[in-house]
DNA sequence: AATCGTTTTAAACAAGTGTTTTAAACGAAG
DNA sequence: CTTCGTTTAAAACACTTGTTTAAAACGATT
């Protein structure tokens, strides 16, 4: 691979590192060694390390929401339901990763990170930056799901979230622990197949409210 | 608090900062100082901080694991459905926690966690010391779900599992954040009730194999 | 060709890490 | 009381961390 822009050869390296061992066990010397660049550049264009993960995110991100956000005007004038949905949001993802599955997959595992670990200024930029995008998605939820009660529906978005995070970030570790178990090998593409059926009929699970 | 045996406040301390900032973002100056031991202790006690996090595992999952498989042995007889089989899983968990349903918190994340970050000696750790005990509770989904291939159900178990992790982990920040976004608390089991419907509607969604 | 702002380089910085070492304190057994 | 193995204590170990510095190299503009 050719020596790419100091930055981006930053990003791709951080974004990669920080996907397999987490944020604090990545340091800015294992990084720069991988981009080949010198280890104060980290701090020369991005400040510090704490600006550097948020960069990757936003790299991510940004595209990702300017595509939500057209698709979902489109949408609004519809009542599709939750495999509708799910599907454009799924499909959305993808497209947003460039159509490789793989990159899809390390995002993924890096949100999963962003929660799990400790990284309170990472959630406070996440929330502050790329919520208003996902308030038209939950418009859409609400609207498919009219017989939840508020507080139902905010705790199976959350299932959905968790499903969805903690498979799609290990998927190649599951896929290859399925090819070995099952002798079956799974692509991508199926296993999100398969897990929108499953999140759908979650959402649409009876309800039983709390006495 | 008096001052416990050593060890114990140690692994006390260990298990509430590991759980709130993660292993590599915990020192073991900080571990020894809220546990109000000295430094050393811990290299005399445990050896090297990896086994510290092997023992904090291992203080939670023996016992649970026994408990779980005395239950598993007098359900073989019936025909569980899945309902039954997750309020018995749950039941399991939080009686394993001594009933506060703070720990199961605690312990859930220490799980995601695990699998989260880095930590491959961990991973392998549980791999080779605790699947025996779940392999009973797979025959038993395995039978409440004849219906499934055995590509299905394996992905549709992880598809739970991730919803569970994900949902119990940040159990507290979730509820706090309800709390704010809808006026409603919501209390850990509550929480519990409302994920086991869902995750019982997934598992019983249609199937929709891939062409 | 000379000058400017921008970028890269190598070296050092102070602070924090897990671990080891040495000596001191403890508590029961002879 | 003395002696013994076990536990605690303080200090130092060697090493890595993120960040900063000051000089060198670069690249376009005049």
């Amino acid at each position: 691979m050719v020596q790419k822009d100091t930055v981006t050869s930053i990003l791709n390296a951080a974004e990669e590192l920080f996907s397999e061992r987490g944020f604090a066990e990545t340091s800015l010397r294992n990084i720069t060694t991988r981009a080949g660049v010198n280890l104060a550049a980290v701090n020369y264009h991005f400040g510090s390390k704490k600006e550097l993960i948020q960069a990757v995110f936003s790299r991510f991100l940004r595209p990702f929401c300017v595509l939500l956000e057209s698709k979902l005007a489109e949408l609004h004038k519809t009542q599709p339901d939750f495999n509708e949905l799910l599907m454009l949001m799924a499909h959305t993802a993808l497209q947003a990763s460039h159509g490789k599955p793989k990159r899809l997959a390390i995002f993924m595992r890096l949100l999963g990170l962003a929660y799990s670990q400790g990284q309170g200024h990472l959630r406070r930029f996440l929330q502050k930056e790329y919520t208003p995008v996902f308030g038209g998605f939950m418009q859409l939820i609400k609207a498919a799901s009219p017989e939840l009660s508020d507080e139902e529906r905010f705790w199976r978005i959350h299932f959905m979230l968790g499903a969805t995070a903690f498979t799609l970030s290990g998927a190649d570790a599951l896929m290859a622990m399925a090819e070995h178990d099952l002798g079956k090998g799974s692509d991508f593409t199926q296993v999100l197949n398969r897990l929108i059926p499953f999140l759908a009929a979650g959402m649409n699970a009876p309800i039983l409210e709390p006495t």
